[in-house]
DNA sequence: ACTTACGGTAAGTCATGGCTTACAACTCTG
DNA sequence: CAGAGTTGTAAGCCATGACTTACCGTAAGT
């Protein structure tokens, strides 16, 4: 449910979505993700740690490696949050064009021969 | 298509996300979303300006004032970036779900020799 | 024209956070 | 057990950005 605060706030950084894009392609471990990016690895580990809290990654240890997935939880809460927008952007947007169009032919009356 | 990643940036900021929420309950002036806010009035102008930018909300002149309202614009390229991880992230859960599972019972007839 | 209301911008302060290097813990291999 | 490989954490530096007050332009009312 507090989920979604510190999802966006998560995705907000371009290196941790470029890090979230490379999970993208399936499971990987730290330092396979590292390598690539313009970052260190304490760097990306450092990343990963936060997307970890926000829900959009999970973690578990394979050997001595550690290898990173995304998770649907973190991600499903964000579309929910969007979701709740979307509709009311739609009216709003809808309403705003109507409003422009009365805006500009103010002579209409009711019925609009052509 | 650069919109989104400037939009997430934009949701980060929890002041950010208040003003935007307000906003879902219609189109409203500068003034009328500053109080209630904890912060002061050029703040929330500033916050417009980035949400502005970001293609999530529109502003137009009505009067001495200025009416913004949600941009579905920004909300749809949202959207459709984290659908772009959506099924992936299914996929990856339901596979750590099932190599959960393998783990628990390596009796099981797949791979049970090692 | 003067005054009031509304809102964007400039300048400056201060906390947040992203990055680095250094180090510690843990696992596998020889 | 020793050494290499892999990762998380601590400390410190520095850029970013969120907030404030002050100011300016613009639009309506008297």
């Amino acid at each position: 449910m507090a989920y979604n605060s510190v999802a966006f706030a998560a995705l907000a950084d371009p290196t941790r979505r470029a890090v979230f894009e490379r999970l993208a392609d399936g499971p990987r471990a730290v330092g396979d993700l590292a390598e690539g990016l313009p970052v260190s690895r304490p760097a990306v580990s450092q990343h990963l740690k936060v997307l970890k809290d926000a829900g959009l990654v999970t973690d578990r240890a394979e050997g001595a490696r550690r290898v990173y997935q995304i998770d649907p939880q973190g991600l499903g809460a964000m579309r929910a949050w969007l979701d709740r927008f979307w509709t009311t952007a739609l009216d709003d947007f809808a309403a705003e064009v109507e409003r422009q169009a009365r805006e500009q032919k103010p002579d209409d009356g009711k019925d609009s021969h052509k």
